[in-house]
DNA sequence: TCTTAGAAATAGAATGATTCTAATCATTGG
DNA sequence: CCAATGATTAGAATCATTCTATTTCTAAGA
């Protein structure tokens, strides 16, 4: 795993939620011969080791997130993936559910600052940017 | 939309959480002309309109459910879905974000039971089935 | 140092899910 | 009856992701 230390470091100090393919672009700044399945395979490395977060969000491709606990939110209109650090519910959702629970992802579905100015000018439909 | 209605009872009575596909040959039998594309039209039109839910798991295609307040367990193993109703957070989440929220989507990741039993017999890896 | 086994990376094809485009088919209002 | 509009169809296209086969590395022994 050549490049994992590499990885880890672009999706850890990015300030954005990246796609694999974004990892892959800047990967390849420092390393011109990756190649996108390798970054793929990284990741999901990364990923089954519980060193990153994968993020779905639907119509959308994956992101990737630094493996701190915390939220997201996720504006219904554009996409973009904003973090938030909400209390833990680890604890609350065990005693609710009765299961021992190895984590959980908390989506919260709202409009982004940009968005809503957008709407509020007007009503148009457009997909964006910087997730 | 005339397929809508019918859409959304195969959903809204259907036990599992279906996926595109599986809709789509549901709905076959009772009207063999369909397409999946109108499928996906469909469902997407439902979604728009906040009818049904839409649920990505990673690496296993979107599933929808009905759109009754209510969470979900993600098996870590075979991806399987179960609804699970625990209470609702959108006042907490309100007051804890600051922003108005549009509702929310809270994925707890445990082991579910069959596949417990399974890692218990025989620490083994596939993906499965009933979702 | 040379050899080799295993892991990782590469290239590129393949797959699967979903969307898009263009053509066709209702349905409704005039 | 005839547009006009919107939904459906067929099938191609796209996009993200995975897979396969081949090559390259690397580290450990001989």
């Amino acid at each position: 795993m050549r490049y994992e230390s590499r990885i880890l470091e672009i999706i850890g100090t990015s300030r954005t939620h990246m796609t694999a393919e974004q990892v892959f672009l800047t990967l390849k700044q420092s390393c011109p011969s990756v190649v996108l399945a390798t970054v793929y395979n990284n990741l999901n490395n990364l990923y089954r080791q519980g060193k990153i977060r994968k993020i779905s969000v639907e119509s959308h491709p994956d992101r990737y997130d630094k493996n701190t606990r915390h939220d997201h939110l996720v504006c219904r209109r554009c996409g973009s993936l904003a973090d938030i650090h909400l209390a833990d519910l680890t604890r609350t959702l065990e005693q609710q559910t009765g299961f021992s629970i190895e984590g959980y992802d908390l989506k919260i579905q709202y409009l982004c600052p940009r968005c809503r100015a957008a709407q509020a000018a007007a009503p148009t439909k457009n997909k964006s940017s910087d997730l």
